[in-house]
DNA sequence: ATGGCTGAGCTACTCAGA
C-alpha cells in the first residue's frame, strides 16, 4: 500500500498539478494539508473521477486537511485534540491492512511564528495537546500512523542552514524536544530511519530562489509506531512535484507500508 | 536575509505562510 503526504498549499490553485501526479504515483492514499478551502469549495468531483474518495476538514481561506483515497477509510474523526482557535487541523481515520488496524493521523501543526507572539503559545500548546492525546490513542491502538507538515525541523541535518533557524519557530530546542517526546512515545521518524545521513528536504521557499540554490528543510514527516515498523517497506521524498510549474512550496513525502 | 514570493478573499490590500 502506497500513503503518500502532501502539503499542497491551496487544494484549488494546485488541482491540475495534483491530479497529475496521482496520476503517475498512484497512491492508495494521499493525505493533504493546508487545502486552504471550506468543504463545499473541495474538489470532490475531480478525485472521484479518478477514483478516489475524498474526507475533509476544511477551513476558508487557511489551513485545512484532507484524506483522499482509494481504499476503504473509517471512523474519519475531526475532534482528534480541542482546538481552541477552531482551525482545521487534523483528520483521522482507520483503514485496514491485512490483519491490522491501522489509524492514519493526518496534521498541519501550527508554524508558530513569530515566536514572541500568541500564534508560539499556540502552537506549544497544540503539541502539547496533541501528543497528551496520542498518548491515549495508543493504548487503544497500537498500529499508529501520524503525517503530515509537522512544521518542525528535527536536527540540524534538517535544514540546509541550522544557524538561522535555531531562534525560530521551526527549529527552537524547545519545539525540536515535543517532536523527541513524541518519537519516545513509541514511533520512528521513518525517513531519517532509513536514511542515517542523508540531507533531503520536503519544503523551500518560494523567494530568493531557494529552490534552485537548494535552501531547503525537512518538516514533513511520517511517524510510525514501533508496531508498524515490520510493514514498512520503503520511504521517499520525490522533489519532482517542487520542480512543476506554479508548485506547492512543499513536495510529497512517500511511504510504502505492507 | 524580519526580506521576498504566493494564495485567498476580494476587487485594494491585508493576512498567513516558514
Amino acid at each position: 500500500m502506497k500513503i503518500i503526504s502532501w502539503n499542497v498549499n491551496s487544494v484549488r490553485a494546485r488541482i491540475n498539478n495534483i491530479l497529475d501526479y496521482i496520476k503517475k504515483e498512484k497512491p492508495d492514499i494521499l493525505l493533504l494539508q493546508e487545502i486552504k478551502t471550506q468543504d463545499e469549495n473541495f474538489p470532490y468531483d475531480n478525485f472521484k473521477t479518478i477514483g478516489y474518495t475524498s474526507h475533509v476538514f476544511g477551513q476558508k481561506s487557511y489551513n485545512g486537511v484532507a484524506i483522499i483515497s482509494k481504499v476503504e477509510v473509517k471512523n474519519i474523526n475531526r475532534d482528534f485534540i480541542k482546538d481552541d482557535l477552531k482551525q482545521s487541523r487534523i483528520i483521522t481515520g482507520e483503514i485496514q491492512l491485512q490483519k491490522k488496524k491501522i489509524e492514519l493521523v493526518n496534521i498541519y501543526v501550527p508554524n508558530g511564528n513569530p515566536i514572541d507572539t500568541a500564534k508560539y503559545d499556540y502552537k506549544k500548546n497544540w503539541l502539547k495537546k496533541f501528543i497528551t492525546n496520542i498518548k491515549k490513542k495508543l493504548l487503544k491502538n497500537s498500529n499508529l500512523l501520524i503525517a503530515g507538515d509537522f512544521n518542525i525541523i528535527p536536527e540540524k541535518i534538517d535544514v540546509y542552514d541550522f544557524k538561522r533557524y535555531e531562534g525560530d519557530a521551526l527549529g527552537k530546542l524547545e519545539i525540536r524536544k515535543k517532536f523527541r517526546e513524541l518519537i519516545n512515545l513509541g514511533f520512528e521518524d521513518v525517513y531519517r530511519l532509513k536514511n542515517k545521513d542523508k540531507q533531503e528536504y520536503t519544503f523551500w521557499d518560494y523567494f530568493a530562489s531557494s529552490w534552485q540554490k537548494n535552501y531547503g528543510m525537512r518538516i514533513d514527516h511520517f511517524l510510525v509506531s514501533n508496531n508498524l515498523l515490520e510493514n514498512i517497506t520503503s520511504i521517499n521524498i520525490n522533489k519532482k512535484p517542487r520542480s512543476k510549474i506554479k508548485p506547492s512550496d512543499h513536495t510529497p513525502i512517500e511511504l510504502k507500508i505492507n
